[in-house]
DNA sequence: CTGTATCCTAAGGGATACTG
DNA sequence: CAGTATCCCTTAGGATACAG
């Protein structure tokens, strides 16, 4: 594998691009969040356990960016804002899934629970 | 998903436990270098472009302690010593794929080379 | 050849408070 | 309801030097 850069740095192989897209503690959490469709900043925040404020708005704020979720605001009072999936933001659930189930696995191999 | 202890430290889902096993920069590229079979320190550190002394050495130790690696001193002069994969690292190496198929993909969604 | 140890920096992420 | 802003701390990880 090639070193590659992509938007101002220098990466050394595909995983570290996957990272920069769903790296971290909380984005793949979020993304898992919005898998059944639209969902709201208030409904988001209750699903993803133990997530802060600014954590959530800057994850979502991240994704949006990496075109992998779309915001959409809903002129009303109170504001509604919903998020949601693009088609690259599904794409990414399958390899979550593949990620959230090692994690079962390790937990049933660590005799968790 | 509830909360669970593990090894000292509170983990909210299994995701942030699979992070603990294969998460960071450098353990996915580590443990693909060692699947094709034992690999002995000097190759690894070439296999794995970038990668200093220092993290190649913490990653290692940190799988080994995981029971992702084994690793293996021959009595020889210079010394040598391999590393491989435990059959819970060649489960791992299934997720590290999907990720790394998902940073093929976006390579060339992003039109890099 | 195969590591260890030390120093240092940047970035991720928690806590808290405030706003249209 | 849906954010923003600020402060602070911890830890991943780079650079460098040294050792059996």
């Amino acid at each position: 594998m090639k070193d590659f850069k992509f938007e101002g740095r220098v990466y050394y192989n595909p995983i570290e691009l996957t990272h920069s897209y769903i790296g971290g503690t909380w984005k793949m959490p979020v993304l898992l969040a919005l898998r059944k469709g639209s969902v709201r900043y208030t409904v988001l925040k209750k699903t993803v356990a133990h997530i802060s404020d600014k954590m959530l708005y800057s994850v979502l704020r991240d994704l949006e960016k990496k075109d992998m979720i779309t915001r959409t605001v809903f002129a009303e009072k109170p504001p509604r804002v919903e998020y949601r999936l693009t088609a690259l933001g599904r794409k990414s659930i399958k390899v979550i899934d593949s990620l959230h189930g090692f994690g079962e696995y390790l937990i049933k191999l660590n005799g968790i629970f």
